[in-house]
DNA sequence: CCATTTGACACCTACGTGCGAAGC
DNA sequence: TGGCTTCGCACGTAGGTGTCAAAT
């Protein structure tokens, strides 16, 4: 049914690391990096394609760079079978096109407002029998900010710093590859929103920015595993959206009314202003005609809580690939996504089965551009230019990337290689943080919610952490307990180090391990959690003075809203990575379902894919590949947080 | 604020075990148990009162037995510290003691409904720093069947045989003390049904039948050694309630109207033909009363979803203890609950701050009885007769049983003993099953739910569990692998041992344990999988031959249809067990608060407890000690579906 | 003045209630 | 017929929508 990966991209890896922000911009570094593609590799089953990692990466370390023994991680993993191989193909994949090609606007409100279309994805490839954890986050495209004029969307400055990115673990994590499997995997349990002080563990973006959804799938069978685990990060460029507090583009607008069940009695009854648009919106075929099956999506509590969009006058749109709408970089000018061309005009036109896939097409350069920024660099608006990037991407394909922090060697050439690097792949944001949230989080975050890993204070040797252990990692190790029992020390809040996690209470709970509520200043207490000294030895820091790495990230509160991303220094560590890319069909089906009413002839996006490789071949990378390196590693390894907490100013 | 405990019995345990109905009734065993109260002892911290448990355990053994070993048990233990003294108090109790003197009632549904008023627990005196994992079952008080005659309930004659009973596992489990502590704890994402094919995971009751809810504190790390762990159990005599599928009495469809807010739809506004009930409505104090931190229940996914009765024009009731509407026992034909006596009637009386107590007092001898019956026989009607018993109970006051399998000896004596004794604790039904249900439940048992622990399968040695393992107990152990990769085998189907869980595949998964869908007859596939050959080596038969306890139990499709709960053969192993009885104040409030509009001058009940010992001395136990234990072994080691799936004949 | 944000609102989807007619 | 059960229903809660006026 679905097996996304059909083609392959192979690119050099040089691990890289120390950044000194100021002294060493980072646009050099994001300059450099250029991936090169290689024609499609039908995905091998475990290939692995061995390459030395290290070069240049302890010289280039500044300091802080604690090196991590590539046996000591490979004990780490909860499970290093690489008798999997995942292939994740997005839901409802048409509807996200037709958003895409408009120019999607998500709204945020304070009090968190879900994604339209939801995110969902299906999953196939993985071990049945290993467990999994699935997670995503939202990362920013470019540092640039948005806003729209003459109905199109245009830069309009530097962007806004971002606030830390939290990693939204699906709430049935860890579970078995079977499970995933079975269902497709929702996420509507995550919420936007603009409140910086948020408490519920939402997602905050800042307003008229760009952001792109990430997907990941780890191999582990405990959560406390993640920092030692392999992700495998699959980017669907159709997910890309501009925030907004407030609908700019009319045609998003209409276009949510039309698919979304809760706004249906927004649906032209003869009130509004809005003519006739029901004829353009079949587009919900794949949202809604999901089967019996489909509607068990593997999603937090209520099952699949997202209602399914069952207008049974909409028939299927076509199933267009990449979209071309895509969004300019800030240097850009130019109108994207403009409602004139190709909007209400081809409507009809779109409806007779009119392809727009040559259309596309064309446009498939810029979207790789910007989609490969968006992997890169995590889109923290780590770079002021993007104009030196050479970016690529494969047109109507979504991008995977896997990282492996146990392998220090290049990664297996599966269907491309991307540079992103990290030790521990927890990247996207400068400001990282893994959060549980759902309706879970939310209760749990009542009590003290977020849990930080501090590497500093667990020493705990690799090896302990035997494969065949029983999960709950770190609720029976000394000088664990410690930090369980004791909620927040002072040490703790003073020097948290950059790779940190912000865990439910529930989640930690079902893992084995639990928070206490911390007396502190806070409505929402901290306790911060040794990870492992193996895994984050590299730190951002926080300062304004801009110095290079130290073990002191975040000891005044919330310093990224001091600075832009530029101004926040990064260091990365060493950490040998195994870099591997794979590439999943995304947007790839460009069938046509000319039937709007419900005699569809062609399969669902997610059933029937034409495997078409449409690989491009690009430069062997270079220093961008570096520059994306580290700004994963980067981004790995900053603490993120997210909640308005106020931190000890030393 | 809560220390429920306070008062204690003590009272000499014999094990006991094979059972044969037919040769050898039930209630011959029911008759001679006769636990003994001592006077009240305030809890010692961690009193072991070391007695030799395997008194002609062995002996009376019939076969099948499997000798457990404490050191072996012991060692299963996730946390065997004793350094927690679990105090659990009823929320909304007067709410419930309310329904309860007026015979509470429980519609049970096709599509299944939740319990009012909801069942919500206050826990105090956890290891803040342990983890533990809560649940409850709701059990049969007995072998009748109820009409509601004459505006009161009668016996209407034997019971039906009852279906397995889950034990409903807080989805938040396992979570810290301090979690737990910190909020309420609901279970409102139980749901009661009569569908004896329910796939929901819903616990099925029959109608017309008594049932009473109970509550289990196990401390444990993770759900995979829920076998090996103690048991403490909890019992509210006000939550006892007959399962109806249509309400019968009048005054507690209307109880249910003025306290439950999904039903504010039917209070009067002038159209039914309920008139000013309003006034005596002033119970829900408690219930509505919660404070903004109490809402933040620890329930599943919605936080705390159920809604809180805020009609501020309610005021608190009296809070009387336990209730005097006891239910009767098969024998007894008297009416309880009628409503000539004290409900229409008395409502004004009972505004003006009459107190109930005395009342309840003298009916207080029945209620220990019913209530004692309901704890140490888990109410699955298996003795035919209550009459020989004797029966006992603290009035206005719940009573907690702790069964703790890996000691050898007698319990210590906190504040009570109860004969309750299984070697797992898991009882309460002969068809007992560990249910993670929920909206999680839901979901993952669409593709194959429930698990069942084989003991004859796993053949691991208990010291193969290590109090500092890891969890995921099973999923790396050899043997276990098998099943979970291969799905059901046959001989998994053909001999299922008694000692079964039933688990939602979310709450294996987050535990290390998946499940595979069975392509079987079945659209809900099992899976077996062992726990422990150590743990439950007696097993019921099911054949209608009715011979003694076999480890082919459960050969023939839902054998509970085709014999009443005696005719079910049942034997109990060995297991050295630990007894410890501790007693919580249930319903010892008094106060009664005249003030039905809010000005309370008496705290809440769970905030302000005379601790009154009025523990009753009883004889030691005899036959009939030995009688609840085997029901409980029996409960345990029962197979416990409940799903609607044939097994193979064989 | 503008661009953007906020919050109350009507209107939806879910689903938890008891009712009452109909079924068995 | 008389119990008891079932089902659709109206009516709640809870929360997800975009709208629109007002605020910033």
């Amino acid at each position: 049914m679905r097996d996304p990966i059909d083609t392959a991209a192979a690119m050099a890896y040089h691990p890289f690391q120390a950044h000194r922000p100021g002294a060493l911009p980072l646009s050099a570094f994001v300059a450099a990096a250029q991936p090169s593609f290689f024609p499609a590799l039908t995905f091998p089953e475990v290939a692995s394609l061995s390459e030395p990692l290290e070069a240049g990466l302890h010289a280039a370390l500044g300091r802080q760079h604690q090196p991590v023994h590539p046996r000591s991680l490979k004990s780490l993993q909860s499970d290093e079978g690489q008798d999997d191989d995942p292939k994740v193909t997005l839901d409802s994949q048409n509807l996200w096109s037709e958003f895409h090609k408009r120019g999607t606007e998500m709204v945020i409100t304070k009090s968190g407002r879900r994604m339209f279309p939801p995110f969902k994805v299906r999953v196939d490839g993985l071990d049945e029998t290993a467990k999994y954890i699935l997670l995503m986050d939202i990362v920013a495209v470019d540092d640039c900010r948005y806003k729209f004029h003459n109905s199109g969307w245009t830069v309009a400055g530097k962007g806004d710093p971002e606030m830390p990115k939290r990693m939204y673990i699906h709430p049935d994590s860890p579970s078995k590859g079977e499970q995933w499997m079975s269902k497709p995997v929702a996420f509507h349990k995550l919420k936007l929103t603009n409140n910086i002080s948020d408490k519920h563990g939402f997602t905050i973006l800042n307003s008229m920015h760009k952001y792109q959804p990430r997907f990941h799938v780890v191999r582990a069978n405990d959560i406390m595993k993640l920092p030692y685990s392999t992700f495998r990060t699959y980017v669907f460029p159709e997910t890309e959206f501009i925030a907004v507090t407030a609908y700019q583009n009319e045609k998003i607008t209409q276009l949510k009314i039309d698919n979304n069940p809760f706004a249906k009695g927004f649906r032209d009854t003869g009130n509004g202003k809005r003519e006739k648009r029901n004829k353009q919106l079949n587009i919900s075929s794949l949202h809604e005609n999901r089967s019996k099956a489909d509607q068990d999506c593997a999603d937090s509590d209520d099952s699949c809580e997202q209602p399914s969009t069952s207008d049974p006058l909409y028939s299927p749109w076509e199933l267009v690939s990449s979209p071309l709408m895509s969004t300019p970089t800030c240097q850009d000018e130019n109108n994207i996504g403009s409602d004139s061309d190709d909007d209400l005009q081809d409507e009809d036109a779109a409806e007779t089965g009119s392809s727009r896939t040559e259309h596309m097409s064309a446009l498939s350069q810029k979207s790789e551009e910007i989609l490969w920024k968006s992997a890169l660099t995590m889109s923290n608006g780590n770079q002021d230019t993007t104009k030196d990037r050479t970016m690529f991407r494969m047109s109507d394909d979504m991008y995977s990337v896997e990282v492996d922090s146990s392998k220090n060697q290049m990664s297996e050439i599966k269907d491309g290689v991307l540079p992103l690097v990290s030790s521990l792949s927890l990247s996207a944001g400068h400001l990282q943080t893994l959060d549980f949230s759902s309706a879970h989080s939310q209760q749990f975050l009542k009590l003290g919610a977020p849990l930080l890993f501090n590497p500093g204070q667990l020493s705990v040797k690799p090896e302990a952490f035997s494969t065949t252990g029983m999960g709950h990692l770190f609720s029976s190790l000394p000088g664990v307990n410690n930090l369980e029992n004791g909620g927040l020390s002072s040490q703790s809040i003073t020097s948290p180090s950059p790779f940190m996690f912000q865990l439910s209470q529930h989640m930690l709970a079902s893992q084995g391990i639990s928070l206490s509520p911390f007396g502190g200043l806070l409505s929402y207490p901290y306790r911060y959690m040794a990870a492992s000294a193996a895994i984050a030895p590299a730190l951002p820091t926080c300062s304004a003075t801009s110095t290079l790495a130290s073990n002191h990230c975040f000891r005044s509160p919330r310093p990224w809203l001091r600075f832009s991303p530029y101004q926040i220094p990064n260091s990365v560590t060493s950490s040998q990575n195994h870099l591997r890319t794979t590439r999943s069909p995304g947007s790839s089906n460009s069938q046509s379902e000319l039937s709007k009413s419900g005699s569809r002839n062609s399969s669902p996006v997610s059933d029937n894919h034409s495997h078409k490789s449409k690989a491009k071949q690009k430069s062997a990378p270079s220093r961008n590949t570096v520059k994306g390196s580290m700004n994963e590693l980067q981004n790995i390894h900053n603490l993120v947080r997210g909640l308005d907490r106020p931190l000890p100013p030393q």
